[in-house]
DNA sequence: TTTATATGCAACTATGGTGTAGCGGTTTCG
DNA sequence: CGAAACCGCTACACCATAGTTGCATATAAA
């Protein structure tokens, strides 16, 4: 089993996945994972992330090079490519969660956990990208879990605007396309040229709450 | 030739191309169109734009459905697929140079311009987000418009920091980026819902220049 | 009206990606 | 160690899409 395809970069800090996962779709798991299943499949996930979100419609034959598997690997554990998809969008969305509960948008001040979640987001691996761009596709638990992750995003808004730290008459809606927006694009420009997720978060931020202009007359 | 498929809304109010282009690429023009063949190539740009800015991955098949023409018809302009995308992409680009062109960032007031020019790029129609987002892959002529619109833009934004109306300590490139995300995020919302592009624009350029929040000490 | 150009349609080839199956060697784990 | 699970590899069937060709019909232009 040694082999050495054009592989991902490794990574990743944050810990994610812990498998085996709950995943109910149409994997292909009839009992608990050996060690080395386990670890293949995690591979496989977080590669398909990383490539998907790259080329929205790369191939498997691409996603299994990356993984540095042979593409019947693939095959062994997810019956279709959209189980595959499915699984990966389920990781992905769980991952995001994760980074939002850590910021305790409940209960932290609302600027305080808007730093804490935005510099989170931009820590984790970028392949939410392409599952972010295709929620309007998204099946089973995964979708489940995105409308936590929107409920949980619009309670912060309006924790925010109750403190006054957005203006009362500004559109809540409005202003979570607008952050997701941005975040979208510090994503691009930490994947282009890198940068400090912390850096990234306080700029951001600036921008969505101060704008770029000289201030207004209040 | 009377044939009725799948449609797409019919348009537009801005008048936008004038066959036939001065396109070079690998079109399939030996000589001056007839006035039909020119009017369904003109869809058929129109009509490609919509689709794939919905699905990037849409096939030849679903485009000609929608422009209400049969398949061979595509190729019997344009070589290949790609040849479509190209001529598609430059369309678009010219599009959306006109849109900036017509905001006279040279020489209006750079908020002025601001405004006109986002309001122009939200009336016009959807398509050129499948080509912005594709923006690495341009070939030929419409990464040749693509970079003059980056150089406008950025000199506009230099015009306005140097008037105030941003802030001296703002970099310009992020600027650019969160204005583009910006316009993106717009154009999703105008494509769900509808709306007024002046209103729309409005909003845009009062969260990127003041932001949703109460504003700073100045 | 006449001619050249356009179009729809049907039929075809070629290619590439999806998904399956089995064999032989390798790794985990009891 | 030994069984079971895992993986790489080869080979295959299948299907969707790209791109071509020829012909009959329809339309623009002179």
């Amino acid at each position: 089993m040694e082999r050495e395809g054009d592989q991902v970069a490794e990574s990743s800090q944050r810990e994610p996945l812990k498998l085996p996962l709950p995943l109910d779709g149409t994997l292909r798991i009839d009992r608990p994972l050996r060690a080395d299943a386990a670890r293949t499949m995690r591979k496989i996930l977080e590669v398909a992330e990383e490539v998907l979100s790259k080329d929205p419609a790369a191939t498997l034959e691409k996603i299994a090079a990356a993984a540095g598997v042979a593409r019947t690997t693939v095959y062994r554990r997810f019956a279709t490519r959209e189980a595959l998809i499915d699984a990966m969008s389920e990781v992905a969305m769980r991952e995001v969660e994760q980074a939002i509960d850590e910021g305790r948008p409940e209960t932290a001040p609302p600027m305080v956990a808007f730093h804490q979640i935005t510099a989170n987001l931009i820590e984790i691996k970028s392949g939410w990208r392409f599952t972010m761009n295709q929620a309007h596709a998204l099946h089973g638990t995964a979708a489940k879990i995105h409308g936590r992750i929107f409920d949980k995003c619009m309670r912060l808004l309006e924790r925010a605007q109750a403190s006054g730290a957005i203006r009362p008459e500004v559109d809540l809606i409005w202003a979570r396309s607008a952050y997701h927006a941005l975040i979208e694009q510090a994503f691009r420009e930490r994947a282009e040229t890198g940068g400090d997720p912390d850096a990234l978060a306080e700029r951001l931020i600036d921008t969505l709450f101060n704008g770029i202009g000289p201030g207004r007359p209040s």
